[in-house]
DNA sequence: TGTCAGGTTGACGTTTACGTCAAGGGGTGT
DNA sequence: ACACCCCTTGACGTAAACGTCAACCTGACA
């Protein structure tokens, strides 16, 4: 049962990020590993929240948001009034991914379009050419 | 049947950006208004290249990637070559896009289980209120 | 004829998210 | 003993995306 741990590159190595970077998440406070010593161990939950932070990014997230998202995650902080300023930021970024799925929708159909011009536009320059023929 | 044009606190306004935000983009290659004398005249259609930038923003694009965006709607530039590397960063982009869809989805999951969390949190601490009176 | 709103070009400052050394500690194989 | 290898903490550098002046022009209006 004991629980898997990584060394930083371990991990640098298989979410296929900089050491340099992971340091950087800890000192803006989206993690926290244990220490043996010097030397950082990361749990598999530190594992999670760092896949977190880069699917935050890929997304156009700031470390800060993500480090929302992280907090969220975690089950400690239980007074009420926190409860319910969770529960707002939660609906706050639900609302925001509803927007980024429309935008991508929308760029989809952009892409759709410029895809269609490009094709024309080949079809165009074959048509030339056999006439030249 | 006269174009409208807009300048550029007109669309700063509308678009709620800065004025120098819209004269950044230029700077970067993203637009090129017409210009009376020294001022800057928007078309119709740098509207919709803005609209473009600022969708782009919200998903996480770089200025550099909204401008191959915008790129891609021109036109112009119709050599075969050309239209090949144009289909290939299309695709490109739609694979991006796919990603960004799939974390999208599973950003929301996880909304999904802290927020269940936060109401489980909610309700014991109803529930302990309760047990005192 | 001022002055005022809105436009222009620099040019430097700032924040975010790291990259890139430098200098050193600690275990391990030869 | 020494050579690696991986780890550590500074500390400075950098690219992107603007913010924030400053200094200046210009047409309109009282």
């Amino acid at each position: 049962m004991s629980s898997q741990t990584y060394s930083i590159s371990d991990l640098a190595r298989e979410l296929d990020i900089t050491t340099r970077a992971i340091r950087f998440y800890e000192e803006q406070g989206l993690l926290s590993p244990e220490r043996r010593g010097q030397e950082r161990i990361y749990s598999p939950r530190d594992k999670v929240s760092l896949k977190l932070i880069l699917r935050g990014k890929r997304i156009g997230f700031s470390l800060a948001e993500c480090r929302e998202l992280i907090e969220l995650y975690d089950p400690s902080s239980g007074n009420t009034k926190q409860l319910h300023s969770m529960l707002a930021k939660i609906s706050e970024r639900r609302e925001q991914l509803e927007q980024q799925m429309l935008d991508i929708e929308q760029m989809k159909l952009e892409l759709d379009t410029a895809e269609e011009r490009c094709v024309q536009a080949l079809e165009q320059t074959l048509k030339s050419q056999e006439s030249v023929q």
